[in-house]
DNA sequence: GTTCTTGCAAAACTTTTGCAGCAGT
DNA sequence: ACTGCTGCAAAAGTTTTGCAAGAAC
């Protein structure tokens, strides 16, 4: 299966990738590096520091806690990871950094992604542009959050 | 002044309306309670609960923190009280129930209010609702978070 | 070889909990 | 009197930091 379509590819999915996103960065691609950021853009689970922790793990990649830490600073520094906040507290990443939004169970704390209507979005960013309670505040950007009780948590 | 439009002002503002509010949600109004729930109602601060325990030693009520906590929490079962995970990590809380939106400080942590125009609110309802995506959710409500940098972080 | 990274253990921080004394009904 | 609340101190949970050994350049 030969790579005809190398530029379509999603860029930064696969080790080699990553590695020279890593590099643009500033960052070194060290081992844990790499591989904490591919497991991020391999999952749209959200998932915290201890669950990122456990999953490298359970693929062999044995990292320590502390290293998960420092990374996921980085790479949200750098601007490769946004940081969530969970409601129940702990941090919550994700590697997606397109423009899409987030459903948050508020049972759980699962997130899952969510796609709106490029209408409403347009409609949304048009509206807090013009805000006049936000006229002295520089806006990066606006996030949409739905809250309510996910399949499972629905189901008791 | 005499009190000719009592219909008209807003519930719950006062220490003795607090009382009544506490009572119908089954809360005894302590005073460690009513004087929490009165300051939140006085500020548009968006307080984290060290912020909360300070202001109230300020005006002097000497208030432990896991009382501070201890009520929080509770205020926040009996829907009197909104808890808002901050981007730094701690909770913050707001009395204001009203359906309305927040812009977030991704410097200090700051939120202020924010007021849609309700068309924009209701096509995003409107969107929420009719989301394939979301189907098998139970919603029960959007949030919108504008980030950015505040007026004082803007300026360094 | 120099600089950055790792990972352990310890520290810092936010939040929760146990419990004896106190306040509200 | 009874029940629930307070507040201290201790515990639990998450995240950060110091630092010596190791990896990347």
């Amino acid at each position: 299966m030969a790579r005809t379509a190398a530029q379509a590819k999603p860029i930064g999915r696969e080790p080699d990738d990553i590695t020279v996103l890593l590099r643009a960065h500033g960052l070194r691609p060290t081992n844990a590096r790499v591989q904490l950021l591919a497991h991020l853009f391999g999952t749209t689970a959200h998932p915290s520091a201890e669950q990122i922790t456990a999953s490298l793990r359970e693929v062999g990649v044995g990292v320590g806690v502390a290293t998960v830490y420092q990374n996921l600073n980085r790479l949200v520094d750098a601007g490769l990871v946004r940081r969530m906040s969970g409601s129940d507290g702990r941090s919550r990443f994700d590697a997606d950094m397109s423009a899409h939004d987030h459903a948050v169970c508020d049972s759980c704390g699962r997130i899952a992604d969510v796609d709106l209507e490029p209408g409403v979005r347009r409609a949304l960013d048009r509206a807090t542009a013009g805000d006049r309670h936000l006229d002295t505040w520089l806006l990066t950007r606006t996030a949409v959050e739905v809250h309510g009780l996910c399949p499972e948590c629905r189901a008791h």
